[in-house]
DNA sequence: CCCAATTTTCAGAAGTTTCTGAAAACTGCT
DNA sequence: AGCAGTTTTCAGAAACTTCTGAAAATTGGG
């Protein structure tokens, strides 16, 4: 009954029992958007379209059914879910009398948001702002001549920008779920008076 | 006097008359570094390298000039400069009597930061949150359904926090120079008690 | 401890992005 | 208008990234 070339759609629809063809159509399209997103992001389109699809997932997935919805071999979907776990935003979940694994993405889009952006300053913008610093510090010596102190300075400006945001990213990073949403828009209706919706 | 395929440190000694080796080994550094951290956040290296080798330069230089530094061919020079000058990121000099054109970078960090998240909202931003929408819009009629539901509640979670990053992102980038910095700092300082430096 | 189900690994294939270099286009001087 | 200097363009080459698929490893049940 199942045809070894199948359209992802109609499959799909199939799959978890869709009877809406307009929700899985969004489903694609969504799939699809993410993943253009996240290659222009530096983030594999695989990787982003298996956490898409995780994402609107009213059920958690396993490997077979990530294959074959996404039509991706049996290695990259094992690689790209082993990745999205390290990157903290899908689970694993068993399931009892079921030796196969199943994956469940975080719903949550605050934590979502956080985790990746934890994540992407601990593996980026840490390692760059460390060698930054020791860059600027291969000329802490010589002071004097005028060009090396233009060259001080500009990397210090830079410095000084990059440990503002090193700052801001901790503060969001370690503000409660609660929290970071108040502090957001504080920031912005307390300033000025339109948050645009 | 000058060698056909010439080591980009010695080279770059003698240009600018730079007698600090230091710097020129620093300077060298920080460009593998900026290029580094370009690719991967999606930009070419090269682009990210050239604007590094022109953020740190102490006078405009030209497309030979560039070539040359870095080592790569004029097509590329070419196409990476006009790149960085569509972002905005760098600007065009003429000088008199001479018929090069010469580039040189905005030095400003709080300038060059602002810029390029406007530029990376407006082409990557912008258009990811509207054709979410549309695709938020598909299955609009279809409440009732659960799964449907279900489905409608995260993309409207999604939604809503990017319109949160979307108004502090315009909130970033109208404010002005002067006024950005103090915005940042209060945010830290005005809701906990440590800054970090 | 053995077996079948499942997952992981990784060398090479496929696909994508970036770069080159030479030809074409442009520019402004005479 | 003609010309030398300079910049741009773009087809194909090179480099890099991602994906496949089959073999190896792992896992849990009996």
């Amino acid at each position: 009954m199942k045809s070894e070339v199948s359209n992802p759609v109609s499959d799909t629809v199939e799959r978890d029992g869709a009877n809406d063809p307009q929700r899985a159509a969004a489903r694609e399209r969504f799939i699809a958007l993410w993943g253009q997103m996240g290659s222009s992001w530096g983030i594999p389109r695989t990787m982003a379209e298996v956490h898409a699809l995780l994402f609107l997932s009213p059920e958690a997935l396993n490997t077979d059914d990530v294959m074959e919805r996404l039509g991706i071999s049996r290695g990259n979907a094992s690689m790209t879910l082993r990745a999205l776990g390290e990157w903290g935003i899908i689970r694993r979940v068993h399931r009892r009398g079921d030796r196969k694994e199943y994956f469940e993405a975080e719903h949550d889009v605050i934590r979502l948001f956080r985790t990746i952006l934890r994540e992407r300053k601990r593996r980026e913008f840490d390692p760059l702002l460390d060698e930054l610093r020791t860059c600027r510090d291969l000329t802490e010596g010589d002071a004097g001549n005028a060009a090396t102190d233009e060259h001080n300075r500009r990397l210090d400006d830079l410095l000084e920008l990059l440990h503002l945001v090193d700052a801001i990213t901790n503060h969001v990073i370690d503000t409660s779920d609660e929290d970071i949403l108040v502090t957001a828009r504080m920031m912005l209706t307390g300033l000025e008076e339109e948050v645009d919706a």
